[in-house]
DNA sequence: AATGAATGAGGATTCATTCAT
DNA sequence: GATGAATGAATCCTCATTCAT
């Protein structure tokens, strides 16, 4: 029973679809027709609404950028002063909603898609862009010239753990991953780590 | 005129080709068939010596694993005292062997290979292990109860410096992204970083 | 805001669509959807006014042969003598409105369709009648019983000359053509040709 | 039960057979799935051995003309004087091997190919500038200045006649055809039609 | 009158893998 | 030891067609 305005209704299901479904496989071979089904449509809709399977990568990788930066957001809005924001920052990345297992299984195909998509590459730049000037906006200001260096090192160990997190099937991982990211920050700002 | 004890001969060269048909796609998406012609032999000829698809890549996996494994070893040799020794540890694992991109692109496709291939997968934690213990085994005397975390925030940066290295295709990542390592060693070790 | 007495004109649309896009595309593997949209509606409309694709296709056909008839019948209007009237004839098929590109392709094609398609063969085989009777009701009083073998040929190098014509991309072909019948013509009128 | 030195085997089956399943089906929509199948074989060998479908028809293509030329060469053999020759040539062209259903409805479905594929329009191409280059050898000697235009006309009313007898399924037209175009020639050599 | 929504069916192509030689 | 031959299975994508609105 076709309704209208179904475009913005379909287009989001795939998109969740295709994480979950990438989350599920581990890899980026999963097949248009998995992602349809998931969403509970045939494969041709889901070329009809996307156009290609790597449009559908694409739009699952702007959802989870975008999911992510409204995490930070969030975050943000109820921080105060620049050690409170910087930490807001770290424990967004690894809010509960960006660290469920499929999420993190998806951003590591992410990864793989940038060695070969353009615009997958974009994207991924644009959330290190991101991650790096919101690092940077309340690093420099406690660092000065450190700052700069600091900022890789904090996002480098979070790309890391999330890395090592897709390991490790355990989902104890999250606190801890975060609290070793806080550590880092800690020594940063303060010096030796606790 | 098939010659004799030609086994490891081809078997090294399958591997190799893997890796660097791997660097060179971007992905495991690469065939046997491919891999064979770059090791100069037909794809039956592969299947022989290693019987599948996801063994050459496990072999290929392990010849990674055994490149970083010596040269580690190779550093640790040189050096002298635990911080020296720790430096080493790190060095070794930017050193330009590893560091090649073909390198980095292989090692991020089998992180993603892990997540489906239980083999795959604890090849990999073989080589986390291998790294957390030995830099316990030069953590521990200098830092003893903060040992445990300063190793795995150090360990989680050489991966996340890794995973980023495969994202920016300039070369001039490799003596950055040890620097960056070293650094937060300093930090561990005496404090403030510099 | 559907309007009334729509039908003619969509129908007409679809038909100039379909001509045109077989003379872009140069074969039958046009879609459905791209005559719609080129006419300016929706594939599925296209589909209410003519039922299938096939029966877009035999309108089309129709549509051409329709014009090839009213360029004949306006031709033989002015035409005088059994001689002018035959030359009426072949100027005819040859008159730009039959041999502009996308129209010969779509003959062309349309002797495809007709392999297949018993409509498009009898319509095809009404051109071909309508053709010979033409011919033959001015040769047969100057030809008697030679008549029939020359409207054959004369026919014959029609066709041969318009399949030709699909081949080269020039236009330059369309006076040139209908030189070379009108000489078989005054051949097979008077003897030698000039 | 695989057998060395199957290639030039396979492929002239392929060849062969697609072009038996484009007279069949009548048009160019024809899956290599069927050729393949008509030739006994898989599809996937079909790709094997010519990479895709259009490389298929091109090769069908080149196997129609080949036999063309074989036929022309035989019979010019075999002929003596410009005449003779001329006859010969206009008799080849409607042997039977070339103008059997399959092979002519083969031969149109070429025509239309040649729309689309450069290199189907050059092989073509090739035919029509040796067809035109046989005739002019023996024409010119004979008519001198009005040779051009003569064998334009010859072989613009043998593809004519060709294109004919698509149209009618009836196996009758061949002697008719080559009547047609040799009285023609008739004509054109020595004045009137008989 | 008109269209967006939806799908089933089909086809080209790729590839890992097997086997006879 | 080495390979050409061969295929089944899978996947992306396209498209004619139908239907509810």
């Amino acid at each position: 029973m076709p309704k209208l305005g179904m475009e913005p209704i379909r287009r989001a299901a795939l998109v969740k679809a295709a994480i979950d479904e990438i989350g599920a496989v581990g890899n980026l071979d999963v097949t248009v027709s998995s992602i349809a089904k998931r969403a509970g449509m045939s494969s041709a809709l889901a070329h009809h609404y996307f156009g290609g399977k790597e449009q559908i990568f694409l739009a699952a990788m702007r959802h989870a950028l975008a999911l992510y930066a409204a995490e930070v957001r969030t975050a943000l809005a109820d921080a105060t002063g620049h050690q409170g924001r910087l930490e807001a920052i770290i424990r967004a990345g690894f809010a509960s909603s960006n660290f469920r297992p499929e999420v993190v299984a998806a951003w590591l195909n992410f990864y793989v898609l940038a060695q070969t998509s353009t615009p997958a590459h974009d994207l991924l730049r644009i959330y290190q862009r991101r991650l790096h000037s919101n690092l940077m906006f309340d690093l420099r200001p406690l660092l000065g010239d450190r700052a700069e260096a600091a900022a890789a090192r904090i996002a480098g160990l979070i790309d890391g753990l999330y890395l090592r997190q897709g390991l490790s099937r355990a989902n104890t991982g999250q606190s801890d991953a975060s609290r070793q990211v806080l550590a880092l920050l800690n020594t940063e700002l303060e010096g030796r780590p606790q």
